[in-house]
DNA sequence: AGGCATGATTTGATCGTTCAAGTGAAGGAA
DNA sequence: TTCCTTCACTTGAACGATCAAATCATGCCT
């Protein structure tokens, strides 16, 4: 209710300067213990909350940590994001931040937007999410000297400055897909993926075709590239099937490619039906909700893993140490579909 | 860069003095129109922004609205929030708000990040989510004093002080559904739903028992209440086919009831395939990506048109108007299902 | 004993904005 | 003329925290 306590009343209740106060929270390696205690004993017993508007004016910390939202959803893939942006919210408390979100549509709007947060609200850090090639986003936030983390690895041809990331490594995750496919039986097994040029696409590509030469299996022929969308996935898997009769499974870069394949995958086709002796097997990528509601077999991204260590490389930035990265491991979740 | 331009840089450059400044800023009807241009172009040259931190300390004004992300999924229905959080963070800007973000586990918890935020980032308002009997936030809000608006009517019995509020018409929704079924020549059509006492749960079934009633269709035996998940709502669908074999279509509360419907629904069943001639039409509420992604009917809630009308509600409250609301109108999206 | 470094705490100034009160000029009414 | 209003703008103080510098013991060395 009155919650109007100052710095001052603590100090009062607890019988110090306000200054001694500040210390107890900011610098306790420099106040006496027993003071410490007494201070810590007022602050617990008046309720006492920092104001951060003006520990903000003061220091020019707003403990606030922006992130994108995204304004419009593909509908199924937008939902890691969010699943990503729980995992933060979370970790970002324990680590005394909370967050600040913001919408922006490309690089450049999102600079803008970057500008009239800090000329706002100040957050102490940016985490951006989907990095790509040249992403503008990372030169101009290095440029200003502002500390980020990226959920993504910085996939720059050119080794720019470092910056933290945090990613997931996606050839890891097909290459599992691809390996359990391998271990059930199947020897045709085909990928349906995004055109060259996008990191992450490129990366989950790698891992199919690595799990396949590891197993001696030929892939000539057994890719596909295509747009993100469910009846891009449909598609591209009616060519990948007409073209090769032998293929029994499908690994896709993504939820919404498996969604589109599973369409044709689970339709009785004479073509291809009697070789394969049932269905085609198809794996997805994000285990997303719809990959749960049904049945698809898909690679999981550890997102809670993965905002913990953004905050955690975030931490350490503004400790002055130099920018680190994590690459997490991804898991195979199998289900009906593969 | 050097961003560090205060009011009082502008007040030099316009040549008049920071209250002038902030006066144009605040409220400009004060200030001589030619002296408010001037000063207007002089923020605009030096690029001048308020720095929020600042105003807040002396107007306790944050230009936050903070807002709960929920820490965990339910996969499928959590996504509507979701979406609902990217239509807000538009709708916040446009009106010169940012969001924060919490999260929180039940009222109780909820209430204490309340009081958490509001000791140290002091947002303006909160937008709370999935409004419920006996909410006790509300209740919280209402003695502190606090603005607010929910998204999600106020479902308690007793009219307690009112609040500001925005929620979609969710009996229109599934009456909407029902009745394209009956266009469509359906003539027993069951419904999915929630145990009673949820508010939104009974309000969507009285939608459907609305349009049967309209059409003169009888009800009795066709509802089934379950809590919230794919595999309840298969149980649901396959005693609700199994009891009644002239069931043709099934209306559900939810994506993920009607999900769970659809498996039973779209499996060839000779007890009441025969009658049906054909598949049993099932519809779901959300339009989710799932809905989308399996080609499901689905009740659609407008949920950019419900950020924006919360964002205005606030803004009234502001003003120090009445507590308004908004009943807005969901949409049937036909898709094969139905 | 005197000087000096060290540790623990206090005091005054300051961040950028807005509020409340004040100034000064112009215009009317007495 | 004198006084009072109104308008347009200015000035000092304050919000609550932290920084930088000052104060005051205390212990140690010479």
């Amino acid at each position: 209710m009155a919650d109007k306590v100052t710095i001052a009343d603590v100090a009062r209740a607890a019988g110090v300067s306000r200054q001694t106060v500040s210390n107890v929270l900011n610098t306790p390696e420099v106040v006496r213990e027993e003071t410490r205690q007494r201070v810590l004993d007022a602050v617990e017993e008046l309720g006492y909350r920092v104001n951060q508007a003006a520990r903000r004016m003061r220091t020019g910390r707003s403990g606030l940590i922006a992130i994108r939202v995204d304004p419009e959803h593909d509908g199924i893939n937008g939902s890691v994001l969010d699943r990503f942006l729980h995992a933060l919210t979370e970790s970002a408390v324990q680590a005394g931040y909370r967050l600040l979100v913001y919408t922006a549509d490309g690089d450049d709007r999102e600079i803008a937007a970057f500008e009239d947060l800090l000329g706002a609200y100040e957050p102490d850090a940016f985490v951006l999410t989907s990095t790509h090639h040249k992403d503008r986003r990372t030169s101009w936030l290095l440029e200003q000297g502002l500390p980020f983390v990226t959920f993504g690895r910085p996939w720059s041809e050119l080794p720019a400055l470092p910056h933290p990331w945090v990613d997931v490594d996606g050839a890891a995750g097909t290459d599992a897909a691809t390996s359990h496919l391998i271990a059930k039986g199947h020897r045709r097994i085909g990928f349906i993926g995004w055109p060259d040029g996008s990191g992450v696409g490129d990366d989950r590509r790698q891992g199919w075709l690595r799990a396949l030469d590891r197993a001696g299996l030929d892939a000539t022929g057994l890719s596909r590239a295509t747009t993100d969308g469910i009846a891009d996935g449909e598609a591209a898997a009616r060519d990948l099937l007409a073209a090769d009769p032998a293929i029994t499974a499908l690994v896709c870069a993504s939820d919404s490619l498996a969604l589109g394949a599973l369409h044709v995958a689970r339709e009785p086709s004479p073509a291809w039906r009697a070789d394969a002796g049932g269905f085609v097997a198809v794996t997805g990528f994000d285990d997303t909700a719809v990959a749960k509601a049904i049945g698809l077999t898909s690679v999981h991204q550890p997102l809670a893993e993965a905002a913990v260590n953004c905050v955690a490389l975030l931490a350490r930035l503004f400790e002055g140490q130099p920018p680190g990265h994590a690459l997490l491991q991804p898991s195979l979740v199998v289900r009906q579909s593969a």
